[in-house]
DNA sequence: CACCCTCGAGTTCA
DNA sequence: CTCGAGGGTG
């Protein structure tokens, strides 16, 4: 049974499965008897894993599948929670949230006050204390019957084994959720990683795996945290709402969080689960939702439970990060080194925030080591949030009908074998570096982009037009040689840069205006357009500061190159490769002749390069995000010019990391190294004052 | 020679 | 942003 229905019958066959296994375990684990074959059970939760992994936001934490195995094979001992620990129900979109207040507004007859607070994506437990004191912590297990994890709670921080105050009832079970901190959970991956063991694939998993240590001193070891958020059955609490239930819990000493909100209305939730969206990714702990929760405990009380669920509370589900679609096909695109890449062509899908249609796969290992086959359902997620990638096939979705990857033999492009360029090379290539059609738009388009001459006008559609063969036709462009040579007449000659009466086009006017501005642009602007490998914005201008010219370099010397700061034997080598081959030496000339700058002007010749003095001489400092008053490139020009030196990363060595918003993981790392953070006023501080000016 | 710091290259979508 | 690899340093 393989076809996978739409999301919302599958939200609908999950349920039921979901309460068919649960019914089976509770009649098995409590009253010791079979209420259904073992087979069918077997039938049931294949189903589910199977809807679960189609469907990856369907499988709650109370899921049947994340306790395979039952109680039988654990090493903990069963508990019978004193009552119910219940689920939430769940709902995906605003309208499906409407409706669930719709519902309450009917029921009670007014739109009553919500408490919207964050779904820890963590351990449920269940705390009981008995005359305050802290007598058993067990897992949620089916709801009835979880397991004894006492000892390995105990080593938490933060859990009182005795309640502060007075006032609790001689016996309390409070709940909440065990979870491990994504910041720690990315060190502990690290470190395991590092010493060559198992990673775990989420922070839920890690606090499971560290919950469940025989040894409870290993569960001390790790930085688990606990948040409470509800209590059990107490008729004469003396509260009267949700919120004062947490002031309660608080003024006893548990651990509670501050993030929540109590609103008056369906939109205010709304608003409420919008806002922490978009701040999902700085809370402490993974959060997979919003609980909203009826504030009112008389109300709760009149609304009630189904069987699995209290009537009052239900879970907004976050789309999530990981997706799965489909992989329609697998290609290899060329880029302008002749790098043969193969990439991912899915069924377009929304992976947070945008539309996914196309993933790198980098090289024809990767898509081994991944294990897709062509037509498989894989599961794909946003690196950094940006760039999509492909995490690996859902097996259980395979049909039989999925078949390998075979990396083509040429090039797809311009048909020339692909070989690896040097003996210990995974990656392919295109031999055909003056011809392949890939590779000089690849080249066009470097040349353009903003890390090299900066040429608006010159972009990804135009650096096409400029080098297509149509039909058997010359393009403008046969190499890059010709560049700055084009003409007016060389543009009008492509669909691309005339107007509908045949006249030139904007984009022609712009691009003939922006190449002429560029042939005066800094030395090491030309250098970075020549494609020299291992040449890229660093080398270009350490090589353009110390020589001054494209002649010096070229007739330099093995050690005088090789005497420039960050210039090693490999750069050099690409050096002298690079000016050894003759269309290159064209292209030298080609330019020259077009009146291309390729010397700085004034520069007294090879040399030493006197280091710029300024306020910031000997400082290395590192910008991020988006610093008002500044562009990327603009940033660092100031810091070059104020004496400093910008890097791309931050380390032990960086002494200030500028950062705006927008900011990512330089800033968190920046954090962690203790590296003084400054915002853009205290950037220009420091760049008009030095270190004792911010 | 083993490390750590950087850089280069490829990457997607709005 | 991430990965792999070049360059420099102890």
């Amino acid at each position: 049974m393989n076809d996978i229905p739409t999301f919302d019958q599958a939200l609908a066959e999950s349920a039921s499965l979901t309460e068919r296994i649960l019914e089976a375990q509770a009649a098995y684990y409590e009253r010791n008897e079979s209420i259904i074959a073992d087979a069918e059970y077997d039938t049931l939760m294949r189903r589910l894993e199977e809807l679960e992994s189609a469907y990856p936001q369907l499988q709650g934490q109370d899921s049947p599948t994340l306790n395979v195995g039952g109680m039988a094979n654990s090493t903990f001992a069963p508990v019978t929670h004193a009552e119910r620990m219940m689920s939430l129900d769940n709902v995906f979109s605003a309208e499906q949230f409407i409706a669930w207040t719709d519902r309450i507004l009917k029921d009670s007859g007014r739109m009553p006050e919500f408490l919207c607070e964050l779904k820890i994506d963590g351990l449920a437990i269940n705390l009981r204390y008995e005359n305050g004191r802290l007598v058993s912590a067990a897992t949620r297990g089916d709801g009835v019957v979880g397991e004894d994890v006492t000892a390995n709670v105990k080593t938490i921080s933060g859990i009182p084994h005795t309640l502060a105050g007075d006032g609790h009832p001689p016996v309390v079970e409070v709940r909440g959720e065990i979870f491990f901190p994504v910041a720690a959970f990315r060190k502990l991956n690290t470190e395991l990683a590092d010493d060559g063991e198992k990673v775990f694939a989420n922070p839920r998993n890690a606090a499971s795996g560290s919950l469940r240590q025989k040894d409870a001193t290993k569960t001390a070891k790790r930085p688990l945290r606990m948040l409470v958020h509800g209590i059990g059955a107490w008729a004469d609490i003396p509260v009267t709402s949700q919120s004062q239930v947490y002031e309660l819990l608080a003024s006893w000493g548990l651990p509670t969080s501050d993030r929540y909100r109590a609103v008056d209305s369906a939109h205010a939730a709304l608003s409420f689960i919008d806002e922490m969206g978009e701040k999902r990714e700085s809370v402490e702990h993974e959060i997979d939702g919003i609980v909203i929760k009826v504030n009112e405990i008389a109300l709760q009380r009149e609304l009630g439970v189904t069987s699995r669920a209290p009537r009052w509370a239900i879970a907004y589900k976050y789309p999530p990060e990981q997706v799965n679609t489909k992989l329609v096909d697998i290609r290899v695109s060329v880029g302008r080194t002749g790098r043969a890449t193969p990439y991912a062509v899915v069924e377009p899908v929304k992976v947070a925030g945008s539309t996914v249609e196309y993933a790198t796969l980098h090289n024809q290992d990767v898509v081994k080591a991944k294990g897709v086959l062509i037509g498989d359902t894989i599961v794909i997620r946003k690196a950094g949030d940006v760039i999509p990638e492909v995490l690996g096939p859902v097996l259980g979705l395979r049909d039989g009908s999925e078949r390998p990857f075979v990396m083509p033999t040429g090039c797809p492009e311009c048909g020339a074998a692909l070989r690896p360029m040097s003996e210990d090379d995974v990656d392919l290539r295109c031999p055909n570096a003056r011809g392949c059609p890939a590779q000089v738009r690849g080249r066009v388009e470097h040349i353009g982009s903003r890390g090299g001459l900066d040429i608006e006008g010159l972009g990804e559609v135009a650096a096409a037009a400029l080098t297509n063969h149509i039909d058997g036709q010359v393009p403008p462009l046969e190499t890059e040689a010709n560049l700055f040579a084009l003409t007016l007449d060389d543009l009008l000659a492509v669909d691309f840069f005339r107007n509908k009466d045949g006249g030139p086009s904007k984009a022609a006017l712009e691009l003939l205006a922006n190449l002429e501005v560029a042939k005066t642009k800094p030395l090491w602007r030309i250098l970075v357009s020549f494609n020299i490998r291992h040449v890229g914005p660093v080398a270009a201008r350490a090589l353009a500061d110390y020589f001054g010219s494209v002649d010096a370099i070229r007739r330099a010397s093995v050690d005088e190159l090789a005497a420039v700061d960050g210039v090693g034997v490999i750069i050099v080598e690409s050096l002298r490769d690079w000016f050894s081959v003759d269309w290159h030496e064209e292209i030298v000339r080609e330019w020259a002749a077009a009146g291309v700058q390729l010397a700085t002007p004034g520069h007294e010749g090879p040399g030493a390069v006197t280091e710029i003095e300024g306020p910031c001489s000997g400082l290395t400092i590192v910008a991020t995000g988006t610093l008002e008053g500044y562009t990327r490139d603009g940033a660092q020009e100031a810091i070059i010019a104020a004496g400093g030196k910008p890097a791309s990363s931050v380390s032990k060595k960086t002494d200030f990391v500028a950062a705006g918003p927008g900011a990512g993981s330089k800033l968190t790392k920046a954090e962690e190294l203790g590296i003084p953070v400054i915002d853009a006023a205290g950037f220009t501080r420091l760049l008009e004052g030095g270190p004792s000016a911010v």
